[in-house]
DNA sequence: TTCATTAGTGAATGCCATTCATTTATTGTT
DNA sequence: AACAATAAATGAATGGCATTCACTAATGAA
């Protein structure tokens, strides 16, 4: 019988300790629990040592990347399987806000980078399919997954903005009337954010979809 | 006559070195021009040391907020006189766009914390005045601006994603047949995305605000 | 059995944001 | 006019971070 080894002058361990997987997994849950990401307590939370990452990953973005995979391989996406455009793009915005509001910490770093995860290309390559076979024309299918995405992403931030996107600082209020108006009214009425950028997208989609944009000029 | 000081152990300099603008504008050159905010390096282009900033502002946050109102009062803004609720979203949306595309690397630095420079609670009390004026009722101006906002950023960010928001490693494509075809046709086909996010919220949010969001489902 | 490869370690490097004691100038009070 | 309080700079130090590299021990293919 051997020892799971646990100490002696390391070095490859019988079993491995790390994975692709593992790492996603667990820089997810990071961006959940903490407020960012740190290779340093990354490697606490795996009982590992830092410089371990580097054999499985080249540096901290490819870490963020496995996130990003490890996000989207849990999201559970509908079928999909609808032509009405209404009712696609409302559960797409649905299935992507619900992820990301779990890891708002997460957003604007996947932002600044590409999607080179093979599950998140899955992913959109299916919103792709299902919008192409809704009737969207090939040339419109990016810039339709885009909005949707970056609605998506602008809707999930709240969570981190403290509330309100903008901090008047009490004194200032009067300097500021038609703004400190709008937030007391928004907070009185308790308006749906969500339902309200769902609408406005629904509709904006559906209207741009249909008018088809080109290069010059778009719809009046 | 009086040498401004250039050597001799220094202590309160006769004549100041810094303020909150030149903070402010240097950081916002710095993110246009560099690819990211270093305070070591904003120190030295402004020939003065790091520790000296603290003088004048509590954190790199309260940096990155001088940077977001350097950015807004050099914003051109166009008059916003008329009552065309069509004409405002799409007035507004451009100036915020045209603004953001400079500092593309700042963009996700100002997701993360509230607005809260005078001169940007300015220019969104002067949106949110122009909005209720065209009829858009207090309690939805919030969720108009933060859409608009919102958009007007994702759109400009698309200078630091690599050109395409999605890699896909040539070897893959077979696996991804409609994101594939999508990104061909996107290509080709030139389509200009700024004037199709401008069509979706323009559209949207007249759809939107039109039929009235309140708090339990919104409009079909 | 041998040997290249692999997955871990530990130490070092260089960057970064922030704090604090110190120095010098300015401002307001008497 | 003297003086205390305040303000604006410096330099040095601290602790965190991402990354690199030489090293070690296990694996697996020839």
């Amino acid at each position: 019988m051997q020892t799971p080894e646990t100490t002696g002058r390391m070095g490859r361990p019988r079993t491995p300790r790390l994975s692709r997987k593992t790492i996603g997994r667990e820089a997810l849950a990071m961006f959940e629990q903490e407020e960012g990401l740190s290779i340093p307590r990354l490697a606490e939370r795996l009982g590992v040592r830092q410089s371990s990452f580097y054999k499985h990953v080249t540096g901290r973005n490819e870490i963020i990347e496995l996130a990003r995979g490890s996000l989207v391989e849990r999201m559970l996406v509908p079928e999909l399987a609808s032509h009405d455009l209404d009712l696609l793009i409302r559960q797409i915005f649905d299935s992507l806000r619900t992820a990301y509001s779990l890891a708002p910490a997460l957003l604007p770093l996947l932002l600044t980078q590409p999607v080179s995860h093979p599950a998140a290309l899955a992913l959109y390559d299916k919103f792709a399919e299902a919008f192409s076979r809704a009737g969207v024309p090939d040339h419109l299918l990016i810039p339709t997954l885009e909005t949707l995405d970056s609605a998506a992403i602008g809707a999930s931030l709240d969570a981190i903005t403290m509330e309100s996107a903008w901090n008047i600082p009490e004194a200032d209020r009067t300097d500021f009337p038609y703004l400190t108006t709008a937030q007391r009214a928004v907070a009185t009425h308790q308006t749906d954010r969500f339902a309200f950028l769902a609408d406005v997208i629904a509709a904006g989609l559906r209207t741009a979809i249909g008018s088809g944009t080109a290069l010059p000029g778009g719809a009046p």
